[in-house]
RNA sequence: UCCUCGGUAGCUCAGUAGGUAGAGCAGGUGGCUGUUAACCACCUUGUCGGCGGUUCGAGCCCGUCCCGGGGAGCCA
């Protein structure tokens, strides 16, 4: 270490190129330390690869007794050796240590995470520890790669990434409750911070408004970042601060988007089984049995499609007896959606068509006014996984929908001048990031697919 | 927010005719072995979720609150 940062190989490289009988330097975390009579083996991880990388540590070394045999899993250490070939089975090669330095020791009467199997309920009570595990490390990594896809496969297509405001003012209809910003302390003023902005503001529920006015102007746009729900919602699927994946595009309808979110979603399948290939054998192995071949088979078969006319018309011929009567004008239950993708279709489903009555008024309404341009891409599993429309570019018929929705016309006065100066068919969806990743990794709870996850009475840092 | 099941050692859990608690793993000590969920022996550990109540006596019964799982609503 001659000042910055220590030179060493990632292990992820070492174990792709082997070099053999070269000098080599790690830097990680133990998670093992075994003893032999005279000398040990540790297990070093340095979260590049799910795989850990086998260190012998002889005897000899300087500090073998003083340091070595009192290390512990969570300990981070340096470690200079020579790779070598492993003459044991488990591993193909090894690092023979020269020198080890104990970087930060790690208590081992007090360090939670322990060489067994945790629950995820009570990792997820030590958020700031639990990316050392084997499990969410890989989360992570899928979760690097899945963002990293997102941005390619967009980029790609020339779509033009907008930075929509995560401050608003405007809010997006049928989007959940919003979370209201104040600059007060409080108690001591005006609870709706309207002392700041003028007006009342929150977090974003949605960037799909602000992605309309890019799309108006760039064509085709992208919108990819957090996303804040106020709703006291306690499932296995909601946050309350969560990422989503908002395209909009101009001249493109509804066939045009249901087109563009299938060949995103197979995309993205696509990209992290050929470039997570270790993670994702983990989470097929011990987190969801038979994910990959679940998969693969999304990424070859095409996803169904029919109009809610007809999913009314599937469920009612169906004999399965719901708790929720199924009826034409009332949306779809969640034991309605995954029985038709997980029973009937056993694919991916998109369900196009939804009554007007039941949906936000920017999407747009079909010539007999019963039906709007809307979408819902629905996967066994998880249920909606994206929710998108075409727009309704029709000035008159945009306002009199928001009015009849009791919307204050004037404070969208922006939105109304897309369609009165120079409107144009657009469409576009928004993918829940995190409920991608849930089902792309088999985890059974959202609050393991993102770092820190926020739900009602949980943000501990 | 509603329904439902839970909260006991650091972790995962067992523990009802109400009589102040156990196991496995982890941790500590020693031994053994190119080990890899290592193995063998011994040892340590508890405001039984919080508060209140019933009772001579509560982990166990009652009330209430908090937290977690599953489901619902809401949604991505």
């Amino acid at each position: 270490m001659n000042g910055g940062k220590i030179v060493q190989t990632r292990i992820k490289n070492l174990l792709v190129e082997k070099p053999v009988d070269s000098l080599v330097q790690v830097a990680g975390w133990i998670r093992t330390r075994r003893d032999t009579g005279s000398f040990s083996f540790l297990e070093v991880n340095d979260g590049s690869c799910l795989a850990n990388i086998q260190v012998i540590a002889e005897g000899g070394l300087a500090n073998y007794e003083t340091e070595i045999r009192k290390l512990s899993a969570g300990c981070s250490v340096q470690v200079e050796g020579n790779l070598q070939v492993s003459p044991a089975k488990g591993q193909d090669i090894e690092i023979l240590a020269a020198s080890i330095i104990v970087v930060g020791w790690a208590d081992p009467e007090h360090y939670p995470l322990q060489k067994k199997r945790h629950s995820f309920e009570f990792l997820r009570e030590i958020s700031h520890l639990r990316p050392r595990t084997n499990a969410l490390g890989a989360v992570a990594r899928v979760r690097s790669r899945m963002s990293y896809a997102v941005h390619t496969f967009f980029q790609e297509r020339g779509f033009c990434q907008v930075h929509t405001p995560v401050i608003t003012t405007s809010d997006c209809e049928g989007a959940g409750e919003m979370f209201q910003l104040t600059a007060l302390e409080a108690g001591t003023g005006d609870p709706c911070g309207q002392e700041f902005f003028g007006r009342k503001a929150g977090l974003t529920v949605s960037g799909q408004l602000q992605a309309e006015v890019y799309a108006l102007a760039l064509g085709d746009v992208y919108t990819f970042g957090p996303t804040f729900r106020a709703e006291n919602s306690n499932t296995s699927r909601h946050l309350a601060e969560f990422w989503m994946v908002e395209p909009e595009m101009a001249f493109c309808d509804l066939v045009g988007n249901m087109r563009l979110a299938e060949e995103l979603l197979r995309y993205l399948l696509g990209d992290v089984l050929t470039n997570c290939a270790d993670d994702m054998d983990l989470f097929d192995q011990f987190i969801e049995k038979g994910l990959l071949a679940k998969l693969r088979g999304m990424t070859e078969q095409e996803f169904a499609h029919i109009t809610y006319t007809e999913a009314v018309d599937r469920l009612l011929q169906s004999k399965k007896k719901f708790e929720f009567q199924v009826r034409w004008g009332v949306d779809l239950q969640s034991e309605h959606e995954r029985y038709l993708t997980e029973e009937i279709f056993r694919r991916p489903l998109i369900v196009t068509d939804y009554p007007a009555a039941i949906k936000p008024f920017y999407m747009r309404v079909s010539d007999h006014g019963r039906t709007v341009a809307a979408m819902d891409i629905l996967v066994p599993g998880i249920g909606e996984i994206i929710g998108g429309s075409q727009r309704e570019e029709r000035l008159d018929v945009l306002t009199a929908r928001m009015q009849a929705a009791g919307i204050n016309i004037s404070d969208y006065a922006w939105y109304l001048d897309l369609r009165r100066y120079g409107t144009a068919p657009h469409a576009g969806f928004g993918l829940g990031f995190e409920r991608l990743i849930q089902f792309v990794t088999g985890m059974a709870n959202i609050r393991e697919t993102i770092p820190f996850p926020r739900t009602p009475g949980f943000a501990p840092c």
